[in-house]
This record gives structure tokens, sequence and C-alpha cells, in this order.
DNA sequence: TTTGACTTTGACTTTCTTTGACTTTAGTGA
DNA sequence: TCACTAAAGTCAAAGAAAGTCAAAGTCAAA
């Protein structure tokens, strides 16, 4: 198993200990798992970005720290707000983030993920996949 | 034999001795057969196609991957004979009824069955909604 | 013999990870 | 206040894998 997925595991495994905020020693962490404190940083920018849903905040200097939260949200306004964010055209990667995260959000399941990223990936054209992507939007919004 | 088929063949063996879900790496493969890594991009868009039940994932960089799944036809009878059946094109009144009726014997969800059909409706073309359809059971034949 | 479908190859691109040197900020004791 | 120490942050280079694409090769059928 990769670094950074072992190091994301810890994060994830030690925020549902503690119940969705944790403080962390970013050094500390680091020469626990054997790797550069820099590394920390690199899992927390690729994984544990806002647009999953976790708050970054920090502090350096002597008794510096590091605060993960996940946050809990609003499925109806999640659902709006990405429904009116994406415009007239959106690339299947952009879409493919968008469902990862209604994913792990509990806004849809795995499989009603995996259905609508087949039928967008499908779709070659940007402006025709925002549209369907709006569609299949609606329908979850029920 | 042609280096193609001697690749597609040693695909299909990991396969089915893997049970139906194969992880590999793209360069140690190309390697142990003695050819180019691009052979096996080649290999797998040419056979390993959704068209006859593959689904391919992959990721770059360290750790990469390339992940091939064949879905399991025999698992549902209902589920194949449909997916076989549809042919080169449909009319999108034949895949609102093969819903309700995937709906009705309880193999999807409403929902489901719902973002499908919202999918399949905004594609005028029937050609490219019988790929549609198909790309979407694809999915859900676990 | 020409054509066209299918193969093979390799140069180039993109994405993701790891590392380390350097910078910034915060606390602390003289 | 000032210097020192203890964090954390930034960034770019190097490394690791996979993807893309077009040129060149093969081969059978028309």
């Amino acid at each position: 198993m990769m670094l950074t997925d072992m190091i994301a595991k810890m994060i994830e495994d030690m925020l549902a200990e503690e119940g969705g905020m944790l403080e962390l020693k970013r050094n500390d962490l680091a020469e626990q798992l054997g790797c550069v404190p820099s590394q920390i940083n690199y899992v927390i920018t690729s994984r544990f970005t806002p647009e999953r849903g976790y708050i970054i905040e920090s502090r350096r200097g002597g008794g510096g720290y590091v605060r993960i939260t996940k946050k809990a949200f609003d499925k109806d306004k999640y659902l709006m707000h990405l429904f009116f964010g994406i415009g007239e055209s959106v690339d299947s990667k952009t879409c493919g983030a968008c469902l990862s995260n209604l994913c792990a959000e509990g806004v849809i399941t795995a499989r009603e993920g995996a259905i609508m990223n087949a039928a967008l990936k499908l779709q070659e054209d940007d402006t025709a996949r925002a549209e369907l992507f709006k569609r299949m939007l609606l329908v979850i919004m029920k």
C-alpha cells in the first residue's frame, strides 16, 4: 500500500474515533510513519479537501497543530449548490469528482454514482453533459 | 500466435483465476511479455470493451494500476437477457418499459430507474441510446 | 495490386507521489 | 525587546506509472 493511502487511512481512522474532529502534530505523525513532514501536507491537500467536506486549520510555532474537521452538511443545500454551479458545460473529470463527493457524503449510493458516471462519461460533448448531469441531479433532488 | 492474442489470453486467464476482478501493473506485464507498455492499452481497448462486459479503471503515478472487471452475466439471467437483447438501437419507450420491469423485479431501485430514465430520455439518437443503456446496465450487473 | 482493417512501436503527455531545501509564524527566556 | 527554538507551510524537482497518438508494419480480401 502506498504511503499516501496509509496516511489517509490513519487520519480517517483517528477522525472517526474522535468523532469528526482531530488535532494532530504534523512532525510527530510524520516520524511515527517514517516519512517526511511535508508528506502530511500532501495527503491533506490531496485528500482532505473542502470539496470533500473537510475543514483544515493549523498553527505554526511552539505548540503548533493541524486540526482536521469533517463537517456534516445539508444534503439539499449541497445539491442545490451543485446544480446551480454546473453551468453551460462541464467536463467528465469534474463530474466524476462531484459524484465522488455526493457518494462520500451519502447523498447518493455508490451504485447510483456509478450509473451516472457511466452515462456522463459516454457523452463527449461538454454542453450536452452539463444538461445530462442536471437532469439526473433533478431526479435525486426529488 | 499474435502478440495481441497472447496478452488477451493471459489477461483472461488471470481474470478467471482471480474470479472476475484483476488489478495489474501495466509496465510489469509489458516487461513480462517483452512488449511495449502501450500494447497493453491496445489489447484492453480492442478486446476488453464495455460492449463485451468488461469495466476498466486505472490510475496513474506512483502506485498506479489498471483494474479489469468482468461482469458475471450468468449471475442474473434477466439482466443478461436484457443486455444482449438491446441490440444496435433502441427507442425511449422500450427503455422505459425495461426499466419498469427491472424496478418491479426489484433488480434496481425506483430512484436508479428514474436516473437511468432521465439519461435515456435526453438522448434522442436510438443508437447512442442503446449504447448508453448497455453501459448503465453493466454497472448494475454486479 | 491496392485497399483497409488490425497490430506494433515509441515518442511525448498527464497524473500522482515522494523528498528536501527554504520560509514563515509562534512561543519563551534573557 | 531580542534571539532562539519549535513548529507548520511552500514549492519545485525528481520519480513512478499510466494514457495518447500517429507512424509504420502486416496481411488478407477485393
